[in-house]
DNA sequence: AACTCATGCGAAT
DNA sequence: TTCGCCTGAGTTT
C-alpha cells in the first residue's frame, strides 16, 4: 500500500508515539541486528518522510533509513508486546523499562532498513525530486525536469527523480483527472499543465494522508452516498478499472515505465 | 491448499 | 530489459 501518502502518515503517527523517547531497537529476524546495535537505547529525535523514504534521526547522530518497497509493513502494538512471529526485520520498543506508555512497532518485508549517517541520507535525497507533501518542495524543479524530457509523462511521474512520492495508482489517477494520455512526451506538456499536475499530486497525496488510503474519486462520480465508505475497487477512476466511470468506454491497461498503466482512451486522447 | 498478483526499486544481464 | 526481493489479499483448485 505504500505511495508517498502512506510514508507521511507513518512518520506522523509513529512520530507522535516515539519522538523524544529512548527506544530499544532490535532485529528478531537478525538481518538488521548489527545496525540495530548502533542505536539500541538511544533517543529517537524525529521521524522524517521524504517521498517514499523514512529517516530516523537518533540522538547518537545516526540516521536510520527505511524503504517499504512493495511488501514492507509496520504493525503497532500498544500495551502488549507479542512474541516475535516470522521475519520481523526491526522492532522498536518504547516505555517498557521506564513504565511510560508502552509501544512496540514491528517492521517486516522492507526493501531497505539500515542505520547510516546524515551524509548517506543526503545522498538518497540527491536522487529524489521535490516531494509535493513537503513544505520545502520546489515545484519548478519538477516542472522543468519533466518539461525537458521526451520520455512519456506516464513514465516520468513514476520516476522519483522528477518528483518524489507518486506511485502506480496516483500516476494513473492524476493523468485521468487532467485528460492527459500517458504516452504524451513530457516536453509536449506546457508548464501551466505541469503546474496543475503538481497541484493535483499534492491534493491527492494530502487526501491520502488524511484518509490513510488512496481515494481519488468524488463520491458523486461513483454514486456512493454520503456516510457510506467507498470500497477500494471504487476509490479510483481508472486504476484497475474495466470501464470508465465518466464515459463508460473500456479502460486500456498498457505497460509504461515497467508497470501497468491504466487510462481511458476516450477521456485521455493521444 | 495452491496460486497469482500487487500502491517499488535496485542489481544483474 | 529482466530478475529478485519476500508479504498478504484475493482468487482458483
Amino acid at each position: 500500500m505504500p505511495e508517498g501518502h502512506t510514508i507521511h502518515r507513518i512518520a506522523r503517527d509513529h512520530g507522535r508515539l516515539l519522538n523524544g523517547r529512548a527506544l530499544r531497537v532490535s532485529s528478531p529476524q537478525g538481518r538488521f541486528a548489527t545496525d540495530a546495535e548502533r542505536v539500541d537505547g538511544a533517543m529517537l529525535e524525529r521521524i522524517e518522510a521524504y517521498g517514499k523514504h523514512l529517516f530516523y534521526w537518533w540522538s547518537t547522530g545516526d540516521v536510520g533509513h527505511v524503504h517499504l518497497g512493495l511488501f514492507g509493513k509496520y504493525r503497532v502494538h500498544r500495551d502488549d508486546v507479542p512474541e516475535p512471529r516470522g521475519a520481523i526485520r526491526m522492532r522498536l520498543i518504547a516505555g517498557m523499562a521506564d513504565g511510560t506508555d508502552p509501544v512496540t512497532i514491528d517492521l517486516r518485508g522492507p526493501t531497505a532498513c539500515t542505520v547510516g549517517s546524515p551524509e548517506e541520507r543526503a545522498s538518497i535525497l540527491a536522487r529524489l525530486g521535490p516531494d509535493p507533501l513537503r513544505r520545502d518542495a520546489d515545484p519548478e524543479q519538477a516542472i522543468s525536469r519533466i518539461g525537458r524530457s521526451r520520455r512519456p509523462i506516464g513514465a516520468l511521474l513514476l520516476d522519483q527523480q522528477m518528483l518524489a512520492g507518486i506511485g502506480n495508482v496516483y500516476r494513473a489517477e492524476m493523468l485521468f483527472v487532467h485528460g492527459i494520455h500517458p504516452e504524451r512526451p513530457g516536453n509536449r506538456c506546457d508548464p501551466a499543465m505541469l503546474g496543475e499536475l503538481w497541484s493535483t499530486a499534492r491534493s491527492m497525496l494530502a487526501a491520502g494522508v488524511r484518509a490513510n488510503r488512496i481515494v481519488t474519486v468524488d463520491r458523486d462520480d461513483v454514486g456512493i452516498p454520503r456516510g457510506k465508505r467507498i470500497p477500494r475497487a471504487e476509490a479510483t477512476y481508472v486504476y484497475r478499472r474495466d470501464v470508465c466511470v465518466r464515459c463508460g468506454d473500456a479502460i486500456a491497461a498498457t505497460e509504461i515505465g515497467n508497470r501497468t498503466c491504466y487510462h481511458c482512451p476516450t477521456c485521455q486522447p493521444a
